[in-house]
This record gives structure tokens, sequence and C-alpha cells, in this order.
DNA sequence: CCTCATTAGATGTATATGCAACTATCCAAT
DNA sequence: ATTGGATAGTTGCATATACATCTAATGAGG
């Protein structure tokens, strides 16, 4: 290891986008996590629980494009959320379809941590300062 | 599911600092993942190889704090990384401790891997143009 | 009608990640 | 020196994520 390759290691370190991003989405869905937990949520539950509820009727396909997750990550993590009995299923027309929504239990959740996730959001915000203003660069669709 | 509740959650959607957040980090780290691809290497193994390579000699409990990672989890990547023949650990004086280093494979990955990272860097600038000015404000310590 | 490419989802497999609990070691107070 | 708390790392377990492949259903050309 010459100090020459070691100087340009850290200007890598530095530089890349994608280690402090990633650092960044560790260190702020962790303070989602938390304050999820006492709810039995996760961070990426509530990601999909809210997705659903803001389309109100919304196929798996849907779910994928707006939030560039990748179809069987949908699938198994709907599934989990069903077990739970946050979320139903409709069938569709086209049998290869079918239309995910919330129960009751799932709607009554999202209201119920809604206060968890407004903490969570002040968290954060008071953690990073840069986030709110961040948060408008970052795409949304 | 009226409709006062589901423009609710659209505002949710929308404000979440989580949901972007991690949206951004999927689609970046996947610029990554498949600019490394060719080289078996994942982007999560890259933050670790550049982060090892930056300290010339590091024990696994600073990369936990560098890069807010669990500890088992850098347990575990670098076992894989160790399989792969780019990490080698040397003993302590604390017999609790021990100190990671690059390889001379690993080094010469490293070397290897650095035009795709560039190349992944001009691809996440070139798709999200805020990421450039969004890195200063992301703390990297 | 057929057939074949396309599409939506599900399933197999692997990595990434975190929490809890455990082990081994160290250190400080007595 | 002994012991009890702190520390570094590992292991058990669960969720999150992606790629490759598979299945079922659709739809477009012939």
């Amino acid at each position: 290891m010459t100090a020459h390759s070691k100087k340009q290691a850290l200007d890598i370190a530095k530089d890349c986008f994608a280690v402090r991003l990633r650092k960044l989405h560790r260190e702020v869905s962790g303070l989602y996590d938390d304050r999820f937990r006492p709810f039995g949520l996760t961070t990426a539950q509530f990601n999909l629980l809210v997705s659903i509820a803001a389309h109100g009727e919304v196929a798996p396909k849907q779910l994928v494009e707006t939030l560039s997750l990748e179809k069987s990550t949908v699938s198994r993590n709907i599934e989990k959320m069903q077990k739970n009995g946050w979320v139903k299923t409709t069938p569709h027309k086209d049998k290869r379809r079918h239309l995910l929504a919330l129960t009751d239990a799932g709607e009554a959740l999202l209201e119920k941590v809604t206060p968890a996730w407004q903490q969570a959001q002040e968290d954060a915000a008071t953690t990073y300062h840069s986030l709110k203003s961040m948060i408008k660069d970052i795409p949304l669709t």
C-alpha cells in the first residue's frame, strides 16, 4: 500500500456519491425504524403503506415504478404486510394482475403511526439540517 | 379510504425524507452495482474496499463508525471479502481486536475498478444533476 | 383460431442490513 | 489478585433488496 494509492483511496471515499448516499440512507432509515419499531412496522413497510394509501388502489407494478423497487421485492414485502393484515388484494379482469389496497387495520395503522413519522421527520431534520433543502432536489417520481 | 386520508397519505409520501432518500439510494446504488458487476464486486463491498485502503490498516470497529454500519454487517461483509482474497487480517496486542488491510489482490482490484467507479460517478451525476451539490451537504464523518 | 413475443407476478438464490444475545478479553475498583 | 462491568467481534435470526428464471395470461400476426 503506497502512500499514493492510500491518498487516492481517500479521495474516492470523499468524492463517491454512493459512499455518502448509502451512509446517509442507513443513518436516516435508522431514525425512522426506531420510531416505527413500537408498532412492529419497518421503514420499508411504511413506504409501501403510504404509497398504497396515496393511490387508493394500486397494482404492484405501479409501486415498482413509483418506488424504484424490484418487482420481487414488492411481491415479498407486500406478502408480509398481507400476513400482518394491513393489505388486501382484489382480482383484476386481466388475470395476471391484481390490485392492492389497505385493509381497515392498515388504514388504522397509518393513522396510528403518523405521529411517530412526524417525530422521525423532526429527528432527521434536526440531525441533518441539509435534508430539508436537499429533499427538493431529490426527484420524487 | 376517505378522500381526506388519501390526500394526507400523498402529502406524507411527498414530504417524507425516508421515502425519497431510500428511493434515491436504490437508484444510485444500482448504477454503481451495474458498473461493478463485471468485477464480481458489489457497491457495499466497494465501500469497504475503499475505506480499508484509505486507512491502510483499520479495525472493524473503525469501519463501523466511519460508515455507520452495524458491527455484524461489517463482520460478515469482510468475511466474504476475505474469502475472495481481497482482505487480510493481522492480530492485535488486544486479543479482542484485529486489524484489516487489503491484500495485493485487493489493491489490484481497487486499481482495476477505479475506471468503472468513475463511470458510475458520471452516470450518477448525469442522471441526478443535484447530486453534485447535494454531496457537499451530506456529512462524511 | 394458432403461435409466439410480451407482460405481471412469483420463486430460487445470493448479498446487505440490523437487533439480540453470546464469547472472549480487557480494565478498573476494591 | 479478584471480580464485575465494559468492549470487540461473532452468531442466530429476521427483513430488505436484486438478478435470474419460471409460470400464467394476454394480445398481435398470420
